[in-house]
DNA sequence: GTCTATACAGCGATAGAC
DNA sequence: GTCTATCGCTGTATAGAC
């Protein structure tokens, strides 16, 4: 593993926690341990590469993670999603983490980045439809019901950083889960 | 005080198109048409001043055009609850515009309006269950309810803009409604 | 009360020593 | 490759003229 790749799990936190726009050079060289000079000798179209970078980071263990163990779920079996479930739960630490393609959805930062993050967040709704078919739901039903479900991850996020209460996003998921027989 | 209040809107809107950081005080002045000087002699405190006069204005919006009349619903009546959907369908247009609360709730904004951001969607969420026993669901459904429903609106505003889609707004909306049977 | 000028810190980014 | 120094710019905020 490059160095260059090493460090971007701790930019992807930093964008996390402080956004794009709060998320500093300085600040992303602290959180690397990083000078400036190593920073942008890895990426040398500076803090928009870097933010590219995590942006594709975050998405390839989506793909490997979540995305494509929703794909290759077994005919008639809903285990796949519960495993989605429990995953996401964990990834977003019960809505303590914020959505990194979620939140730059928000803001100024969606222009930059707008393919990744519709590209992010279509594969997702994909996957999942396929998914939600494979366990018995019908075409047109399935892409609807992973949009809701989706839409219900990003918002219990919103909902539980503002009300400053993990329990709400563990209930939302609770709900959409039940919802779908996972 | 007149002008002062009623610079608020085209400040909300400056904040909600460029987020708290991005909102310099040099838009915010060309959002309002007004200098620096006016700027600072209406709001002493500065920009923090001036997101909390405009969370204060958005939170007086959503209780007189939202929140009263769901709790003025009338009993086994969904009326109330099938305006509500109306009236944030057009507010938000129908996911294009970005919810302030939501949106600050997952930067490092949250921090400094934290009470305001929670007392904003804990009055959504208890108006909205009122209105919802009001329709017939019991006492515990309802807030379980009103949570879901409110999420989705935050996370349909998410999903949305990611995909640059104002469709999957309008589904999500039409979802919790008819999940609602408003 | 509103303007212009300005202070001072922080930003992203680059240059040059090593 | 990595460091430090520095550039040019923009940020918030203030001071003082009018």
């Amino acid at each position: 593993m490059t160095e260059r790749a090493a460090a971007v799990p701790a930019l992807a936190e930093a964008f996390r926690e402080h956004g794009f726009e709060g998320a500093s050079i300085a600040r992303l060289c602290a959180a690397t341990g990083l000078g400036k000079g190593s920073l942008y000798n890895f990426f040398p179209g500076g803090k928009e590469e870097i933010a590219a970078a995590v942006l594709a980071d975050v998405g390839a263990w989506f793909t490997g993670s979540i995305f494509e163990p929703l794909r290759n779920a077994a005919p008639g079996d809903p285990a796949a999603i519960s495993a989605m479930f429990e995953t996401v739960t964990a990834y977003f630490r019960s809505g303590r983490r914020v959505c990194l393609q979620g939140a730059f959805a928000l803001g100024r930062e969606r222009d930059l980045f707008a393919e990744t993050i519709a590209g992010y967040f279509e594969r997702w709704i994909a996957s999942l439809a396929a998914a939600l078919r494979a366990a018995g739901t019908s075409e047109p039903a399935a892409r609807l019901a992973a949009v809701e479900v989706i839409a219900a991850i990003q918002g219990g996020i919103v909902l539980s950083r503002a009300l400053d209460n993990p329990a709400i996003f563990l209930q939302v998921i609770e709900q959409s889960r039940a919802r779908l027989g996972a």
